[in-house]
DNA sequence: ACCTGAACACCGTTCAAGT
DNA sequence: ACCTGAACACCGTTCAAGT
């Protein structure tokens, strides 16, 4: 039968979760629907393009959130980071996906991260970057959470002892840093 | 005559200029150096390694700063993406390394932010986070920036009316951001 | 100690040709 | 419209063997 967008982003995120990003090549992924390389090829541009895909793919159960932007704020970057856990090295695929600019979802999310440092108080010329360095922060510090997961995954617990205790509240913490400073640059404080 | 590792390094580095990330190759660097590939792993153990060690050959011109904590952060950082931005895909480059844990010098500049952010009366548990999170926030933004140098010196003006005007003006608005959360998270500012 | 030769097990991408 | 076959131009890494 048919092979459609959907099935061969499906069969990605499979291949993601089992086996890592190092893994998730075009040839294996063609192996794995039962078709040669060149098929994907038909449906994507290139690989950059199907991660993007990839990418808003588990990006999904991200939505906005309702409340004052201090809220919004806290709620879409605490989803993006839930999503970016549920699946095997997504936060380094979503940042490079995001990095090449291949994530419409990653698009909405820095859209509405603006419009929340907008509501705060900071200028319309600085609300776009405030929304970025939030990004930067969710997307780093999920990325170094996730590896790390991954290497004591492997038996090796060294200096765990730090970095294990309260993943949340440590992501918190630094998301703080970076929502105060919003509110210092502002006027109206919610 | 022999090879060494700073020739190695020194090559890699210059490869990296010349033609970028995608290009720097275990086998064309070999190539350059009139060697065999199999000569590289005499001298590194894997390509993350020496990855690793142009990192921080690309890093050398990062040193501390003195003054008060806040004119360390702003100091170390600024250091640290004139350094990214004299290279071409340095920022990519570093990040990698610092995620993968090959970097030397990101893990002094870590300790660095560290001190200064303990300084500013954060508590010794949050030092290291508030760290991190300035990193997270200095490569994220210099990648950034320096993809999209790439891509306009490429011939493609779309939309760079934002981005172009006061680079490092965006860039310290952001670290400020940081900065000012972290003098909310201290009783003793300076 | 340091490097070569040669192999192993892969990559992404293109494109004429088939159905 | 959708896919195969086959090629092009590569990868990182290992390791016996040479000097």
């Amino acid at each position: 039968m048919q092979l459609h967008k959907r099935d061969v982003v499906d069969a990605a995120t499979a291949l993601l979760d089992d086996y890592g990003i190092a893994d998730l090549s075009m040839r294996r992924l063609a192996r794995e629907l039962a078709v040669t390389p060149g098929a994907l090829y038909w449906h994507f541009a290139n690989k950059q393009q199907l991660l993007g895909a990839v990418a808003d793919r588990i990006l999904e159960p991200v939505h906005g959130e309702r409340g004052g932007w201090r809220a919004r704020i806290v709620g879409i970057c605490g989803q993006l980071r839930d999503a970016l856990l549920s699946h095997t090295d997504a936060a380094e695929l979503v940042s490079a996906s995001f990095a090449a600019g291949q994530s419409e979802v990653m698009d909405d999310v820095l859209t509405q991260l603006g419009a929340a440092a907008a509501e705060a108080g900071v200028t319309a010329a600085n609300a776009e970057l405030a929304a970025r360095s939030v990004v930067y922060y969710v997307l780093g510090f999920t990325a170094d959470e996730q590896s790390r997961m991954q290497w004591d995954a492997a038996g090796a617990d060294v200096a765990a002892t730090v970095w294990n205790q309260n993943p949340s509240a440590r992501f918190a913490f630094g998301l703080n840093l970076l929502v105060d400073g919003i509110a210092a640059h502002s006027r109206a404080d919610a």
